[in-house]
RNA sequence: GGGCGCAUAGCUCAGCGGGAGAGCGCUCGCUUCACACGCGAGAGGUCCCUGGUUCGAUCCCAGGUGCGCCCACCA
């Protein structure tokens, strides 16, 4: 095949995504011996598409997993969807909407086949464009949290729970979202800064000696207020406590309690109890054996006990008529404009309606106990490891988990209910009710938290519960990578599901990626319309060049978007594209490390140095300096100097031989970041029989200090030569390599006097340090000794400066 | 309200106790027979501010300013 000048990756890149897949060298057999190494993605949602995010994770994991391909390693990347519940199920709402009907109206059955349909036809695209980016996942076991075989690991998990007795029922305060229509958990909760007003309101005593006044931001849940609670030691309601008020609007009479939870510096010092509506007030009513009153339904509008001209208003309407209502009874002390951060819908952006309402929930506090200890211990590690700090305290703070979504699209609950009330738990429809025999069951409707089927991710798509061959090879696996965001909605949960149901952890790593962001540092958004699509970089540079621009980017901070790296790792596959041009250009049929000259011995011991650097980057999971060095390494060693140096002896089959070997070294240890521009250059080698996705990692090699050190004398004078015109004698092989890389430029001299300045700045510099005592005497031998040979390598320079 | 992080060249970022770095951009010179997605040379920086520790601070400590993130039931 012809190698055109500048490398053109499209058509490359597809044809080796095929290449490999089809060979199979993405599908490991569970049967085969040795080490494994696996890494479950990410699901993205079924719905979904590749956003930059995903490219970035994705190549991270790429990484990981290609190099221990090469290393031998029996390497599983598993791939797969999560069925998403909230978000697909609002999809195909939407979509309703826009036909005029509902899911209420198409009912349960019919809107589930919709569901379907619809992901047969539009979900699961991002596969195809893991694909493109050349991610090497085993697209043949590809699966989704919605499928036969993960349902049954969902039922055996809620039932095994279920029975440990941590799975309850209970009437409780939720986050409601009235726009998706279900509760969610407080890890869908975003707070966000809302301008309120706050209102303050006079409520009368009942015996009519006077009155107390509150404050409150949301005046309609007046209509559910059971109580007005002051502080037991707040001397301005020493009195009142006891005593009787009549709450506005619905002129019902409630006590005045006393608790330590209320907050005498905030508002009056009196805060009304609405238990049905409010976190705070829900645990004091319980507390105090109030009752729990609701006034806003699940719709957002009013209902329940109240005047019936407020029926079926929306809050905000509900809220204008009680402060009017207040005015009229002259009971509005004042309002006043309220700055404060209110829980919203991380879904649809809604604001979080509090209210009481019938859920299953999961205690969570023995699940969490083995996974703190799988941090502590660092037996599962973080990285950086400011996120397992977090993580832990997370888990010594846990709190019960809503695992019940009032939603059609998810697994429903295992869970029947007989005539008389009774609970049956099973993993499917059981004949009878456990407890009275009866045959009349009727299945929970409400389905589980998205959440809790991705806690399983890790062996569920092996097949558990059966004990698959796939099981028993690839778990537990090695390194989870992901988001921020997710760490407790996902790497804890699956930490707490793996050790509970499998006894060990799921990876002993755990990588989160950094954030890309717009180039001035906003998230990347739809709503922003500033997201860049990474399949645009792909088709514009090419999918090797995105993958090494991305993770040239990767850090531990998040970090805003720019294509310079993309740029960059274009022009390095270029650059290497054209230096396998020079090397192939000859023909040659050995590939073999033949070193005869200092540049080469050189070459092979940089080249050996690097893939040393790298391995320790990579077991670090720092991408971004693993990527820098490889640049380094192709353009300024094994371009500038190396090729430049042998040049002039290119037509000698053993300079070819080596040349060879050396550049065969440099693909394989670029190969993980740049998979398709070396796999194509490798099948232009000499005598190639297999590919390079399945070559073995390059082992370690001896060095020769002083090989370097020689080299380094060549590239010195080099330098000095460039900058000054002015020769230095350099011994032996040091001056052949000074030859061939440095050619006299026509213009003639370079500034020898600027090069003298230079060299006798660094000389004062190091003889100022030299001279002061304090320095000589204070600091450590080596710094001391190591500023005496700068000094005497600055006087050389100049003495050869001629000056 | 609590916690964490970041401020270094025009831009995006490395470096984190002893000579201020990379890529891009910019200037100048090169159609040198692998590559103009190239080669060579160069300009450009009170390393946010104020104190402190140290022989020595971009790097450590304290405070300040600005930005960001996470957690959070002060109505």
């Amino acid at each position: 095949m012809e190698m055109e000048p500048l490398y053109k990756p499209q058509g490359v890149e597809e044809r080796w995504q095929r290449t490999w897949e089809e060979a199979g060298d993405f599908h490991p057999d569970p049967a085969s011996a040795g080490p494994t190494y696996v890494i479950a993605v990410p699901p993205p949602n079924v719905t979904g598409v590749l956003h930059m995010g995903h490219a970035l994770n994705a190549s991270m994991q790429d990484v990981l997993v290609r190099r221990h391909r090469m290393r031998g390693f029996n390497t599983l990347w598993q791939p797969g969807y999560d069925h998403a519940g909230i978000a697909t199920q609002a999809v195909v709402e939407k979509q309703l909407r826009a036909e005029g009907t509902s899911r209420l109206e198409i009912g349960r059955e019919a809107f589930l086949e919709r569901v379907w349909a619809w992901l047969h036809e539009y979900g699961g695209v991002i596969m195809g464009q893991f694909r493109r980016i050349g991610a090497s996942l085993d697209y043949e076991r590809e699966r989704f949290t919605m499928d036969d075989g993960y349902v049954r690991a969902v039922m055996r998990f809620f039932v095994h729970l279920y029975e440990r007795g941590w799975i309850y029922r209970d009437n409780r305060i939720v986050n409601w979202c009235s726009d998706c229509r279900t509760s969610i958990s407080d890890l869908e909760v975003e707070h966000l800064d809302v301008d309120d007003a706050l209102t303050y309101a006079r409520y009368p005593l009942a015996d009519g000696s006077g009155s107390l006044t509150i404050a409150t931001v949301r005046p309609a849940t007046i209509l559910a207020d059971v109580a007005v609670a002051v502080h037991p030691d707040d001397d301005r309601y020493a009195g009142l406590v006891g005593k009787d008020l009549v709450v506005p609007v619905v002129e019902r009479t409630v006590p005045v309690i006393a608790d330590e939870r209320v907050e005498r510096d905030f508002g009056t010092g009196a805060l009304k109890i609405t238990p049905g509506h409010d976190p705070l007030d829900f645990e004091i009513g319980r507390d105090h054996g109030l009752p729990e009153l609701t006034v806003l339904g699940f719709d957002g509008l009013i209902e329940g006990d109240v005047p019936a001209e407020l029926a079926g208003l929306t809050e905000d309407e509900a809220a204008e008529r009680v402060v009017e209502w207040l005015r009229e009874h002259g009971q509005l002390e004042k309002r006043e404009s309220y700055r404060h951060a209110v829980g919203h819908c991380e879904r649809s952006g809604t604001r979080i309606q509090p209210l009481v309402s019938l859920q299953w929930w999961c205690r969570m506090d023995e699940l969490a106990r083995p996974a703190i200890e799988a941090l502590e211990s660092e037996r599962v590690r973080f990285h950086p490891p400011v996120h397992g700090r977090v993580a832990l305290d997370w888990l010594r703070a846990i709190r019960p988990w809503n695992l019940s979504r009032q939603l059609w699209w998810g697994h429903q609950l295992p869970i029947w209910y007989c005539p008389d009330g009774h609970v049956t738990c099973a993993e499917s429809e059981p004949v009878a009710c456990g407890e009275c025999g009866s045959e009349q069951l009727e299945r929970d409707p409400d389905v589980l938290d998205t959440w809790f089927s991705s806690a399983l991710w890790p062996f569920a798509t092996l097949g558990w519960p059966e004990e698959t061959p796939e099981l028993r090879a690839f778990y537990p696996g090695d390194v989870n990578v992901t988001g921020r965001g997710i760490i407790f909605l996902w790497e804890c949960r699956m930490l707490m599901a793996g050790l509970e149901l499998m006894g060990t952890i799921p990876f002993h790593d755990v990588v989160i990626n950094s954030n890309v962001l717009d180039g001035v540092g906003r998230t990347m958004s739809k709503s922003l319309g500033n997201g860049v699509d990474p399949l645009d970089l792909i088709h514009a540079h090419g999918a090797d060049a995105t993958r090494y621009g991305l993770l040239k980017m990767s850090s531990t901070q998040d970090v805003r978007f720019t294509t310079g790296p993309i740029e960059e790792g274009r022009k390095l596959a270029n650059k290497l594209w054209n230096a396998s041009r020079l090397l192939l250009a000859g023909g040659g049929v050995e590939v073999e490390a033949r070193p005869s000259s200092l540049e080469e011995r050189w070459i092979l011991a940089r080249i050996d140095a690097t893939r040393a650097e790298l391995e320790a980057d990579l077991d670090g999971y720092d991408f971004a300096h693993a990527v820098d060095r490889l640049y380094h390494l192709t353009f300024d060693d094994f371009c500038d100097w190396y090729l430049e140096a042998i040049k002039p002896r290119l037509g000698e089959p053993d300079v070819r031989a080596t040349a060879f070997a050396a550049l065969e070294r440099l693909l394989k240890l670029l190969h993980p970041v740049l998979p398709h521009v070396t796999e194509e250059i490798w099948s232009h080698l000499p005598a190639r029989e297999s590919r390079l996705i399945l070559a073995p990692w390059p082992e370690p090699m001896p060095h020769d200090a002083a090989d370097a050190e020689a080299l380094a004398t060549a590239q010195t004078a080099a330098r000095i030569y460039r900058r000054s015109g002015v020769r230095i004698k350099v011994p032996g092989e040091s001056e052949r390599i000074f030859e061939a890389v440095v050619r006299p430029s026509p213009d003639g001299q370079g500034d020898v006097e600027a090069e003298r300045g230079r060299v006798h700045r660094e000389i004062e510099r190091a003889e100022r340090m030299l001279a002061n005592e304090k320095f000589v005497a204070n600091a450590a031998p080596d710094v001391v000794e190591a500023e005496r040979r700068k000094l005497a390598d600055y006087r050389a320079e100049l003495d050869a400066l001629g000056g």
